[in-house]
DNA sequence: AATTTCCATCTTGTATACAAAAAATTTGAC
DNA sequence: GTCAAATTTTTTGTATACAAGATGGAAATT
């Protein structure tokens, strides 16, 4: 009988020199130390991270795959960042699964993630209060993971984390936004509200506006996008 | 200055062979001759396309990462056909995706789009009639194609191929049960309705219960989960 | 007899070597 | 001086060689 071995991913497992890489090369792409368009030289990569061409390889496949990179037959692979109308598209699509999320978790949420909500919102508050925005990143990104599991959907949830890891550095720059922490946390208690009453169409159209880049924040973002691009 | 050369892949473009064996390897597992839990032999592999190693281990890194196959780390890549449960997730996520699209599309849509909506139809309709079951997959896809299109958001688009694509051969194995075709039809003709009054809500509903398991469809995809697993 | 340890073998992961295609540079003609 | 063709150089794609971890079985110990 085949085991139920699924999803046993031990966090101490060694992982191969190509993962390191991957995630290496996608955190300085993510944080901009290769602008978009730049091209990725196997060759210096390999020296940089003092490997053979071959891991390096396979990292930019991977990363190609992700959409981070765009890799030209026979050319090379060349950073991807996306432009401001794929953003918006991104945003978007974010908004609108997480909306599912909200609409299906109303009717399948427990009361311990009812909880587990409360308590992340409680410490994000505490963040704001101190001025912490690396915690307040983490705790808001909890909030948003509880949401995707309690959706009940093994699959959505994984498509949710995926984008939500591929928006997390235009998040960042949208987030710089005066006075938009405390709307963000208000934001955030409503939906936990709706969540509670089970409104399924109150909790979806409220995240879907918690997300969802528009006034203020459309600026923000266009800034943000033109000095990254410099 | 930077040209605007995205999506410019031409078709004729001669791709290298690590793309070929991906397609080809994805056939085969998709099709059933690779089953659930099979081990894919990287030599033999590379024995049977007649190449070496390196272009079969770039294959495999790529149906991994859309999922068809797990791989490992130093064990090996093995066949990863959803079960019961993640299939349901999977198309769960389709019908919500579905119906983001077809809520963007009622206010976004051209009237060419809904005459090509009509006429994709209309030849659905043919193919039923001459018993054309290739036909009718054909102009489905095409259906829904112009309905991912039609939300005005290419990333989204995007996303719901890739998805479609996945799910192709289990919707297949869904259509069979009996008198499904023309409910199926008529649903399609309900969708396009909606689109026409520009009624977002009800043209999300329609698709909704269009793509979902449920059911009827239900008992059918399990049977037919538990032919493919034999 | 059962279990454990060690060794042989096999498989994956990485390095290097080679081939082919694209980019760059040089050289030649006008 | 400019444009174009050809050669050189660089870079990607593939093959092979090597290293390290995993599997399986045999031998030794309890």
């Amino acid at each position: 009988m085949r085991a139920e071995n699924r999803c046993v991913y031990v966090s101490g497992m060694d992982r191969k020199r190509a993962d390191l890489i991957a995630d290496e090369l996608e955190g300085l792409i993510l944080e901009g130390t290769y602008k978009d368009g730049a091209r990725l030289d196997e060759v210096q990569l390999a020296e940089r991270f003092e490997v053979s061409r071959t891991p390096v390889r396979e990292a930019l496949q991977r990363l190609s795959q992700s959409g981070l990179v765009e890799q030209i037959p026979r050319r090379g692979v060349f950073v991807r960042q996306p432009g401001p109308v794929e953003l918006l598209e991104m945003f978007e699509v974010m908004a609108e699964l997480e909306a599912v999320c909200a609409r299906l978790a109303a009717s399948r949420i427990t009361d311990q993630a009812l909880s587990d909500l409360h308590a992340a919102n409680a410490r994000c508050d505490e963040a704001v209060a101190a001025q912490d925005t690396d915690g307040y990143y983490l705790e808001n990104e909890r909030f948003h993971a509880i949401l995707y599991r309690q959706s009940g959907n093994g699959f959505l949830e994984q498509e949710c984390l995926r984008l939500y890891r591929r928006l997390q550095p235009f998040r960042r720059m949208q987030l710089r936004a005066r006075g938009r922490l405390p709307q963000s946390m208000a934001e955030h208690k409503a939906i936990v509200t709706a969540l509670e009453k089970g409104d399924g169409e109150v909790a979806a159209a409220a995240i879907r506006g918690h997300v969802a880049v528009q006034g203020e924040k459309f600026h923000h973002l266009m800034a943000s996008l033109k000095h990254a691009a410099e």
